[in-house]
DNA sequence: AACATTGTCAACCGCCCCCAA
DNA sequence: GTTGGGGGCGGTTGACAATGT
């Protein structure tokens, strides 16, 4: 048996609120603050349950909530939070004023999710996916390597002073060392950004553009840029597998493969 | 143009936690 | 220590929009 609902639900309205519900609720909120939910539904005149409320103020009414989509960094963010937090979406929206758990949750579900999978990558343990597991969203990929990891062992303080650490489309990488920036003469701003993350480093990977402002494709070393964008972890060591690599590569480099 | 499918997101449900009585 | 109410949270639903056939 379930606790018995939170109000008697008898003559209360549900469904999409009516913009004169918005505005007396608003107005109350504005003009009293907030004791208890279920006083704020009667005292501002509304036919609704306190919990309806409460949920229509914290996703959409408060005024200080931020409007229009997530950017690329805060997805990039989320998708790290996830990978410590799990589920826990009112810890993930705390890292992020203005927004609500609702709106990130329903992000995650509804891109992030299909993103990751689309990369290889399992959303829920953030790990490659193996094999059979790699299915539902993934339909730009139809050749898929074998997993072959590569370990990336140089110290994190190397990574974080570099530069970049290139990966070129053979596969083979290079630390900023053996492979200068020279290799990228061009790059002015990123032409398109894709990440993911494992539980312990977060990277994103942009390819270049050339001064014109499209994309570098032209050279016979088409290389993107792989490049630390987060570093609360110390532990350097990641793996990559290889088909997320190729899969990056046809995203990256075929543009209509783009997510 | 009509219908089917897919994507998005606001809103609800039910459970859990906290705290006052 | 127990109980019950309120708020918070994550999962899910369903309406509507967008896109595809």
């Amino acid at each position: 048996m379930g606790r018995q609902p939170c109000c008697d639900k008898v003559g209360l309205k549900r469904g999409p609120w009516t913009i004169e519900e918005d505005d007396k609720l608003m107005t109350f909120i504005l003009n009293n603050g907030i004791q208890c939910w279920r006083m704020v539904a009667r005292l501002a005149g509304l036919q609704r349950c306190g919990k309806s409320c409460r949920l229509r103020w914290i996703n959409y009414l408060r005024p200080d909530l931020k409007r229009g989509e997530l950017s690329e960094m805060e997805e990039n963010q989320i998708i790290q939070l996830h990978a410590s937090l799990g589920n826990r979406w009112s810890k993930i929206a705390s890292h992020f004023p203005g927004r609500t758990d609702n709106e990130i949750k329903n992000h995650w579900n509804t891109r992030i999710k299909k993103r990751l999978r689309q990369l290889g990558i399992d959303p829920v343990t953030h790990q490659p996916l193996q094999g059979s597991d790699q299915t539902e969203d993934n339909n730009t990929i139809n050749n898929v390597n074998e997993l072959q990891e590569i370990t990336i062992t140089s110290p994190r303080t190397e990574i974080l002073n570099s530069t970049n650490v290139a990966f070129t489309k053979n596969m083979s990488y290079h630390f900023p060392d053996q492979c200068s920036t020279s290799m990228f003469p061009d790059i002015k701003s990123p032409f398109y950004t894709q990440s993911y993350c494992s539980p312990s480093l977060s990277f994103s990977v942009e390819n270049a553009k050339n001064n014109n402002g499209d994309p570098q494709s032209t050279s016979s070393q088409e290389s993107f840029v792989l490049q630390q964008w987060d570093g609360e972890d110390d532990k350097l060591d990641s793996y990559f597998s290889l088909d997320i690599f190729n899969q990056l590569d046809q995203q990256l480099f075929f543009p209509e493969n783009r997510l």
